[in-house]
DNA sequence: CGCCAGGTTAGAG
DNA sequence: CTCTAACATGGC
């Protein structure tokens, strides 16, 4: 039988490939990758076909194998996916500049060296989390997410396992709310849900639409649709686009790091959040995931 | 049991 | 623009 040559892509100096695991290994209700101890398992749709890929470190790179139908392997585009998966083309080193002179994230940086962005290529998928997570402590958001996903998502096997790939929009489209309320989805997040991916699916919003704008251009786009407020666009902003100034000023968990690390006796303001990041200009997003660490 | 959780919306002031 | 109540339920 024939084998398929891996893909490689060589690492930045700044990458942990551990650590990057570890954040991929956060809860194992997850279902939309499978994370072993040495390697990460995912599917991607390439072509309109599920490729399942599997990820692992080699010798100061990442070697990709796809485990699947190598036929329809596309080296170029399984490459690009990974690279930006793993937010490789951003320079952590001018972050750790800046970093290094203060006196928080100075710590942060040193103790998680490596630790990086890992993104939601899927525009989609990234804004449902955020409503899924929103108002409600992430493990629960994590039930309702494998919920959710075993309901209405696709699957392949290999090996006797199962391989999700998050729901289309137009079957989510489809859903009526009163399905969602037994897997324990509030009514809200129930119409949000659904809002949101009516709106991919009528072409109100797609990743190519929001492609090349600026952050608040892009931003003001997600707002308007019902269930998208600002902690979620900017959540999707960070996450999806990676722009390096996004990040969701609003977010509890932030404002519970920067309690601790900057030695405050309440919750900080928006205000305070605020003044606090204009030292992290430019930024802010890998700001933000440094602090959520600190956690 | 009580408090809090990676918020958003609609409505009032 | 800012403030508030309602939403709704698991985790600890």
């Amino acid at each position: 039988m024939l084998t398929t040559p891996s893909v490689f892509i060589d690492l930045p100096k700044e990458f942990s490939y551990e650590l990057n695991l570890a954040f991929l290994r956060r809860s194992p209700k997850e279902l939309l990758h499978q994370v072993t101890e040495h390697a990460v398992r995912k599917v991607i749709v390439i072509n309109g076909g599920p490729v399942l890929l599997e990820v692992t470190s080699d010798a100061g790179r990442l070697r990709i194998d796809v485990l699947n139908k190598p036929a329809s392997r596309d080296a170029d585009f399984v490459r690009n996916y990974v690279r930006e998966w793993f937010d490789l083309d951003t320079d952590l080193s001018v972050f750790y500049r800046l970093a290094r002179r203060d006196e928080v994230l100075a710590p942060l940086v040193k103790k998680f060296h490596g630790y990086r962005i890992m993104s939601h290529p899927d525009l989609f998928e990234s804004l449902i989390w955020a409503v899924l997570g929103q108002q409600i402590n992430v493990q629960f958001a994590y039930t309702l997410k494998q919920r959710f996903v075993e309901k209405y998502g696709t699957f392949v096997e290999h090996g006797g396992a199962k391989y999700f790939l998050f729901p289309t929009p137009e079957v989510v489209m489809n859903i009526k709310a009163e399905d969602l309320l037994p897997l324990q989805f509030s009514r809200q997040k129930a119409k949000y849900t659904i809002n949101i991916a009516e709106a991919f699916a009528n072409g109100i919003v797609s990743k190519e639409s929001l492609r090349g704008k600026s952050l608040l251009e892009a931003r003001d786009e997600l707002v308007k649709i019902k269930g998208i407020g600002n902690w979620t666009a900017n959540y999707a902003l960070m996450r999806t686009f990676r722009y390096p100034d996004a990040f969701p000023l609003e977010d509890v968990a932030l404002h519970k790091a920067l309690q601790i690390q900057f030695r405050m006796r309440a919750r900080p303001t928006l205000d305070r959040v605020k003044k606090i990041f204009r030292r992290y200009k430019g930024w802010e997003a890998y700001a933000t995931i440094y602090l959520w660490k600190s956690l």
